[in-house]
DNA sequence: CCGGACTCCTGTGCGC
DNA sequence: TGCGCACAGGAGTCCG
């Protein structure tokens, strides 16, 4: 499922087809996974929430969101949940993909004309809409917390210090830390140390001075890696990432641990499958 | 206000 | 080999 190097790595995969180029035509094909900010329902004007009409400036991320920005001033904000995906494919070439598409973009600019899909089998992302950037920024990326990459760890240890809950809920609260989700959290757990069940506001300020280093290393290493492809995630031009190979924890529930040899164990927290291990992991209560 | 539980949805993979 | 069911989970919402 796309966490923040799935996204890092989707921006970095599309921006060199999407800036400059100009949208020539949108096609949405299934309404409610488009969210307009400001109106109820508007279904005339949904082409030019979609960019109809404008050049596409940047691509910007702040956690799991991407927003596509127009020179016009709107901006369309993308969540993929579990399955999205956007894809390009240039004029000519087929998209392998015809099944779940709710969204195509017609684009058109020097380098070549082709088309940008938003496909999402399970529909747990969707599209918003806002008139401009700040917009964006005041209404729906305000309720995120720093993003996962940026973070300081005086600043997360002054947001895990205000709640009891296990860390690992914490860590995939978006409202704390915007961007990790349940694969990375693991991981990053593991490699600090840390006992998922711990209390968040236990830890001790050097316990998350590691748990922030190990957080970057570990999402550092997974967009350099192309991300995890776990079930369907794919980049921009429908490739893999080969993450999942180095993963510690995740999906490993019962087979031995890398470091020690002790049998790694698998609970629920969060209403999440939650991998760790024992012997390597300390917990905090 | 906080934390826990439920809900949405469909492809995958396992057991019989 | 094929069928059917449990499971996967991001995040909004609701409830105690």
């Amino acid at each position: 499922m796309p966490e923040l190097p799935e996204i890092e790595h989707l921006k970095r995969s599309l921006e060199p087809f999407l800036i400059g180029s100009t949208v020539v035509k949108v096609d949405l094909q299934r309404r409610d996974v488009l969210r307009q900010y400001g109106r109820q329902t508007n279904w005339r004007a949904y082409s030019k929430d979609l960019l109809a009409g404008t050049t596409i400036s940047s691509l910007c991320r702040h956690g799991k969101n991407l927003a596509l920005v127009s020179d016009a001033g709107p901006v369309l904000c993308v969540h993929l949940g579990m399955s999205g995906q956007m894809r390009f494919s240039p004029a000519g070439k087929r998209l392998s993909e015809t099944t779940h598409v709710h969204c195509l973009w017609t684009l058109a600019s020097k380098q070549g004309n082709g088309k940008l899909i938003f496909r999402d089998p399970r529909r747990f992302g969707g599209l918003w809409s806002f008139p401009s950037i700040q917009m964006l920024r005041e209404h729906r990326w305000s309720s995120l917390g720093p993003d996962a990459l940026a973070i300081r760890a005086s600043d997360l240890a002054a947001r895990l210090h205000k709640t009891q809950r296990p860390i690992k809920a914490a860590l995939l609260e978006q409202s704390i830390l915007a961007g990790v989700g349940n694969i990375y959290a693991d991981e990053s757990l593991f490699r600090a140390g840390i006992d998922p069940r711990s209390i968040a506001a236990r830890l001790s300020k050097d316990r998350v001075k590691a748990l922030t280093r190990a957080i970057h290393q570990v999402l550092g290493a997974a967009i350099n890696a192309g991300g995890s492809t776990i079930r369907s995630y794919l980049d921009g031009s429908g490739n893999g990432g080969s993450f999942a190979n180095r993963h510690q924890v995740y999906g490993r529930g019962g087979q031995v641990c890398l470091a020690c040899g002790h049998s790694l164990e698998q609970v629920v927290i969060a209403q999440r499958t939650t991998v760790f291990c024992n012997h390597c992991q300390q917990l905090f209560l």
